[in-house]
DNA sequence: AAACCTTCCAACCGCTCTCGA
DNA sequence: TTCGAGAGCGGTTGGAAGGTT
């Protein structure tokens, strides 16, 4: 099968256009329209074809086209399009007057692209590569070197794709937190693989995480609505998931990955809320031996005070633990039974 | 100065879509 | 409904230009 070539036929020059080619279809085109592509060589007394001669007025002769490095604006445009569209050159063209399909791929290829990868996001989906326990302490390293920003959109667009990172994790975090944990007797410091053999994560993996929403806890994101974001990457994800109730973490920065035998001792993990310098009650994150939540949870009171839309009375979860109600209201959620 | 490497982009290829006979 | 021509699109390539050793 496949379908021969159009410049097939013998004869007809192929490669790079001459001036006074250009100038040829120039002069053609601008008396009497293109008209039919095939037609057009034979009349204009081009040695070409016609889909040579389409592609060549489009993508460089055609009078509005707009030369010359993309703006930062240019730039920024075709990153939150490329995030919607995907590679839906001649779409994201229709959003940038005088720039031409090809001219946006390439530029996608050449730099974007590279960048978007550089910094540790997928530059199909636009979201920080799937393994996210062991690559998001680093990728997110890597998002905050300014060296590695050299545009300012480029920086925004990475501060989006941050945020975005932010959620993601915190999702992660939830769900490790709704993750019914193994009786106390039966796991103790011989679970010392990245996941234990229910699946869940481990101690390590979620400090890992952890660390990794420390560094994230400037982030201004309290609602899904507040990103901007391809509406597909929200589907199904109810923007009234109440991101904004989880408390800010700050983890020890000295914290050193546990021996493999084990945590000798649960490092310190200081809740914070919102808006507060000082810590509201210091807890130790659970360890692998420690049913979730730990007693030690900050009073929901004491977090009400400085997050919006708490309430503060208490339920009992499925592990039969007091629960603070920021949590429960997550516990309601069919979304997190899915992920559990 | 020369050789080699990397980047960039114009142009090509082949596929799909649209439309009219 | 089918078929073919033409147009449009996205992926890929090849060579020029610029940078590095």
């Amino acid at each position: 099968m496949g379908r021969s070539p159009c410049c097939d036929e013998s004869g007809l020059k192929k490669g790079p256009w001459t001036p006074e080619e250009d100038q040829k279809l120039v002069k053609y085109i601008q008396k009497h329209g293109h008209g039919s592509w095939r037609a057009l060589p034979k009349l204009s007394g081009l040695n070409r074809c016609g889909k040579s001669c389409r592609l060549r007025w489009t993508n460089y002769l055609r009078p509005d086209i707009k030369r010359g490095k993309f703006s930062q604006e240019e730039e920024q445009t075709i990153l939150n399009l490329h995030s919607v569209l995907g590679n839906k050159w001649s779409a994201i063209a229709s959003h940038l007057p005088g720039r031409t399909d090809n001219e946006i791929k390439n530029f996608w290829n050449t730099h974007l692209k590279k960048k978007l990868i550089q910094m540790g996001f997928d530059p199909m989906t636009h979201r920080p590569r799937t393994d996210i326990f062991s690559s998001l302490p680093h990728l997110i390293a890597l998002a905050n070197l300014k060296e590695l920003i050299d545009h300012h959109s480029l920086e925004e667009h990475a501060l989006r794709l941050k945020t975005e990172a932010a959620q993601m994790a915190k999702l992660q975090y939830l769900q490790y937190l709704l993750q019914p944990q193994p009786p106390a007797a039966s796991n103790t410091a011989t679970s010392s693989n990245n996941l234990n053999n229910t699946g869940t994560l481990s101690d390590i993996e979620a400090f890992n995480l952890l660390n990794s929403l420390a560094s994230l806890k400037d982030s201004p994101v309290s609602s899904l609505s507040q990103l901007d974001l391809p509406a597909s990457s929200l589907q199904g994800i109810n923007d009234s998931i109440p991101f904004s109730h989880l408390p800010d973490l700050q983890i020890p920065c000295n914290y050193q990955t546990p021996p493999t035998k084990g945590m000798a001792q649960a490092p310190e993990l200081t809740v914070f809320s919102q808006g507060e310098n000082s810590p509201i009650s210091p807890f130790h994150f659970p360890s692998s031996s420690t049913p979730f939540p730990p007693s030690a949870v900050p009073p929901v009171a004491q977090i009400s005070s400085t997050v919006n839309n708490l309430g503060d009375a208490s339920s009992t979860s499925s592990y039969g633990e007091e629960v603070p109600s920021v949590w429960h209201d997550l516990l309601e959620d069919p979304m997190f039974h899915d992920i559990a």
